[in-house]
RNA sequence: GGGCGAUUAGCUCAGUUGGUUAGAGCGCUACCUUGACACGGUAGAGGUCAGAAGUUCGAAUCUUCUAUCGCCCA
């Protein structure tokens, strides 16, 4: 910060990186900014506003998905801490079960150990201990982003307060009959060696084969039955062939044995409407032990279950392949087959197939005895919640999306085959019933023994995720109520992306409402998925993901944030390059340069930064002291901008936000107030009407910056400090935010707007006769009526200098000679370029700008005289349009009158 | 197969309940190193709003169909 007796401006250039160092999270953290407290709630009344931030995998590094959804939570909540509510962003990290054994178990195994020579303790033990040294990395870097959080609450998911949750939550919904054990088929991932649910499998297009198999029937030798498999390798397993009851191809052979070829086994051939008759041959082999649908048929039809793919992916049947990859065991049997003879043919075939979302490898069905919620019972009201609006969606189209998977909702496998994660609550005593408690000593006493073993299992890291409203604000589930809940539950934004809106925000809106009778949030801001400049996904294999920390030493934070914003418009995919965070970087400097200019205005019209600062402070826009048109188009425009500004976040529409406050101030406040405004005070001497006009640029840049705050934190808490010294513990992030004031609003300004439109039109005439930017041209203004005149007269240097020409405003100029000459909201234009323009090209010019004015009169004119149009359209859109056609005419008229002068 | 979304300037996208001679950024062209800013300024070129039909006084905007692309669920 600058010395009294120094100049107080800023730098000559910006140095994003020196700038948001100091003013890094940390910086705000020691101050407490963004701490949040329930009392300012419950005892002094503030309104609440909470974000739920959704917990990044400890395993996580910062991605361009990251800075895209905690930019825009960071906006939500800083706005509304600049409104006056009690802002509370809750921060944390979840335990990632399976990636974060897999990536301890991977350092494990270089040092040539598994967790199996641990043992569960010690291996447990080793990924606490990694999660203190790496799983911090992610928190460290999104705090790089100067996001708001209140950090004190910092929550992991495995902590003992959210442990106790989880533990709480497991056993009240089994005590009410919603979660329960069973034995069915699952998705298994051979890598991880653990179940997943079915969001956790990942549907990809893959060539296989489709293998026609001839089985031998029994009894009716030389005949056979084909099925079409593109899993030969299963046969093994088969238990039935089922044709359709329908089919008259197979009528005759339904109750018939075949024989499983390798396997030699019989198998009956039974009817089932399972069966798709035009899927192959019309014949499916039934394989219950590896295919959920197979496995119906066979409880349909009391078959037995045969298992021959064992928890690693590899073979585990007599006949041969045991120990065998499936993969591997499927090219062995297909030439086995075929050196047989019952393989009848191979086609090649596109088929959707699982793989684990995590190891990516196919998803093998495995049957095995699993824990599950019992999800319809929970869906009926968090489907309702949404249908009602009680929760809104953003954009609402994804409520289709729930609506459809709340509707044909399945039940949920929470068991995961880990050490890592919250252990199931479950103990077996020696005759194997099953105990379920909060504790050992719970079960204990349940079961009447200590001779209690536990299950080995742990949850689904979703299963303390669905718990996160919940559990960040201090739920334990012994406990209904503490002030954090009262205070700030239910939370109000949620921000996240698409894609894990089953995983996650689904099953927190069926916890909410069943631990705690209430929605978790109200809206739910879908994100934008970001891709690269061809519209590909980012991904690491493919090497396009570019490194945001990468991207911020090179362009800064809020360029960053900015460019992110500007590109992410609600509810589409954005293209992202690292290119395009020129657009925010060029922005926060010529954010910087317009201060600069603003403060060397100051310190030149005021004494000292004291006299400033007291003539600052009562200081508010007073119309009836401005001195220049564009003091007053600047501040209806301000306010304006204000207006949609708010009413774009009333109504999510952050992308909206950006693009309002970027082109007022890069139009309305640089290039036409700040414009004028030097030029107004370059020639004045009243030091007293100086000063007001710097101490509005000074007002509406303190606005800009203060809107401008919840997008780009850095560079405007740095600037905000040079509006009047302030001590360094303050932020604007705790200012309030400016409001549209409706005086502003309604004010007609387009009288007002002339002298812009003029300035444009002679700069247009200049270098359309491409007059040297060196020469001064005189320009003559026929005003359209006194007003104008009045009005152009006062603002006539400011037009001088704009258009670089010698003005002269007048009541009834003849007609110059060679003059380029228009018309402006009914005043005329005489630039008078004596040697530098051609009549030739003038009286071109006139020729066509007429021709174009008649047609478009011409066309407004068809539109006045349908009766239909003036009958039916709103009576302010007929006036408007009688107006473009009245001013349309009064153009030509004069534009005509040109014509003739060059014409004679 | 079902659902959702997209298609607007060379590229990336705005365009809120139908009422504009359709906008921005980047890129392009010309001019300008002017005491805030060349990461800048001024001016400009560039679009039959994917196609067809319909509703309407009026359609980029609403309806239907078609085409192409993308996502989700089977």
């Amino acid at each position: 910060m600058s010395e009294e007796s120094a100049p107080f401006n800023l730098e000559k250039t910006y140095h994003h990186q020196e700038v948001e160092d100091r003013w890094r999270s940390a910086h705000w953290e020691a101050l407490g900014s963004f701490h949040a407290e329930s009392g300012r709630v419950l005892a002094e009344g503030k309104t609440p506003y909470t974000v739920l931030m959704p917990p990044p995998n400890v395993t996580g590094s910062l991605t361009l998905g990251h800075v895209l959804n905690h930019t825009l939570q960071d906006i939500f909540i800083r706005y509304s801490r600049m409104t006056g509510k009690e802002a509370l962003w809750l921060p944390g990290t979840d335990h990632a079960g399976i990636a974060t054994q897999t990536v301890v178990e991977k350092k494990l195994r270089k040092e040539g150990i598994s967790r199996h020579d641990l043992g569960r303790k010690a291996f447990l033990d080793h990924v606490w201990r990694w999660r203190e040294e790496y799983g911090g990395l992610i928190l460290r870097q999104l705090r790089r982003l100067g996001i708001s959080c209140d950090w004190r609450r910092n929550l992991f998911t495995m902590d003992d307060r959210a442990s106790e949750a989880v533990i709480n939550a497991f056993t009240a919904l089994y005590r009410d009959g919603l979660i329960y054990r069973g034995t069915r088929i699952i998705n298994w991932c051979p890598v991880s060696q653990t179940a997943l649910s079915d969001e956790e499998v990942i549907m990809k297009p893959r060539r296989d084969k489709l293998v026609y198999i001839r089985y031998a029937l029994a009894k009716r030798p030389g005949e056979y039955i084909t099925i079409a498999t593109v899993r030969p390798e299963t046969i093994l397993a088969d238990v039935a062939i089922a044709v359709n009851p329908t089919d008259p191809r197979y009528r005759d052979l339904v109750g018939e044995l075949a024989v499983v070829p390798v396997a030699g086994r019989h198998i009956p051939v039974i009817a089932d409407d399972y069966v798709d008759i035009e899927f192959g041959t019309g014949a499916l082999k039934i394989t219950p032990a590896h295919d959920p649908n197979d496995y119906e048929v066979a409880r349909r039809h009391n078959l037995p279950v045969i298992s021959v793919v064992g928890k690693d992916g590899r073979m585990t049947d007599q006949y041969g392949y045991a120990g065998m990859d499936r993969f591997d065991a499927r090219e062995k049997i297909l030439s086995d087959l075929e050196e047989r003879g019952d393989l009848e043919r191979v086609e090649e075939y596109e088929h959707n197939v699982g793989y684990s979302e995590r190891a990516d490898v196919v998803v093998e069905p495995y049957l095995s005895e699993q824990w599950f919620v019992r999800m319809k019972p929970l869906s009926e009201r968090a489907l309702q919640v949404v249908n009602d609006g009680e929760i809104r969606f953003h954009p609402p189209h994804w409520i289709n999306t729930y609506r459809h998977w709340m509707e044909n909702i399945q039940d949920w496998c929470i068991s995961r085959q880990l050490w890592w994660g919250h252990r199931i609550p479950a103990w077996y005593d020696s005759d194997g019933r099953v105990w379920v408690a909060s504790s050992y000593e719970e079960a204990c006493h349940l079961a009447g023994t200590d001779k209690l073993v536990q299950d080995d299992d742990v949850l689904d890291t979703w299963f303390s995720s669905w718990l996160w409203p919940l559990t960040t604000l201090g739920w334990t589930g012994t406990h209904s109520d503490n002030d954090d809940l009262r205070a700030f539950y239910p939370t109000d934004t949620l921000v996240t992306g698409p894609d894990i809106i089953f995983f996650w925000v689904a099953r927190m809106i069926m916890a909410g409402l069943y631990f705690k009778d209430a929605v978790p949030f109200r809206d739910v801001y879908f994100t934008s998925i970001i891709r690269d400049m061809k519209g590909r996904k980012l991904s690491k294999s493919l090497g396009n993901s570019p490194d945001p920390l990468k991207v911020i030493d090179t362009y800064g934070t809020d360029a960053l944030r900015f460019t992110i914003i500007y590109i992410a418009p609600l509810g589409q995919d954005v293209l992202f390059g690292e290119e395009k965070c020129e657009l925010g970087r060029n922005f926060a400097t010529k954010l910087w340069n317009a201060s600069r200019l603003v403060f060397m205005q100051r310190e030149k019209w005021f004494g000292s930064l004291d006299e400033f600062e007291s003539a600052y402070s009562g200081f508010s826009p007073d119309r009836t002291t401005f001195a220049f048109a564009e003091e007053h188009v600047l501040t209806a425009r301000y306010h304006s901008m204000l207006d949609r500004y708010h009413t774009a976040f009333g109504q999510f529409r952050v992308n909206d936000i950006v693009r309002n406050v970027y082109e007022f101030f890069r139009g309305d406040f640089c290039d036409w107030y700040l414009e004028a405004l030097k030029i107004y005070l370059s020639g004045i001497s009243d030091a007293d009407a100086a000063r007001k006009a710097v101490l509005l640029s000074v007002h509406v840049l303190e606005g800009t910056l203060k809107i401008l705050h919840p997008v780009m934190p850095f560079i405007t808490d740095e600037i905000w400090h040079y509006i009047i010294k302030r001590p360094h513990g303050r932020s604007v992030a705790l200012s309030s935010m400016p409001e549209a004031e409706k005086e502003w609003l309604g004010m007609d300004v387009s009288l007002l707007s002339h002298p812009r439109a003029i300035i444009s039109e002679v700069r247009s005439l200049r270098s359309l006769f491409a007059v040297p930017s060196t020469s001064t041209a005189p320009l003559i203004i026929r005003a359209a009526d006194a007003a104008a005149a009045d009005l152009l007269a006062a603002d006539s240097n400011i037009i001088a200098a704009m258009t670089k020409c010698d003005v002269q405003i007048t009541a009834s100029a003849e007609k110059p000679r060679h003059a380029a000459a228009s018309v402006v909201e009914g005043n005329e234009l005489f630039v008078q370029l004596e040697g530098l323009i051609s009549f030739e090209k003038e009286r071109a010019r006139l020729q066509k700008e007429i021709s174009n004015i008649a047609s478009y009169a011409a066309s407004l004119k068809k539109k006045l005289e349908n009766s239909s149009f003036t009958a039916n359209a709103p009576k302010d859109v007929v006036e408007r349009e009688r107006d473009k056609l009245s001013e349309a005419e009064r153009n030509l008229e004069k534009l005509g009158n040109n014509l003739d002068v060059l014409a004679g």
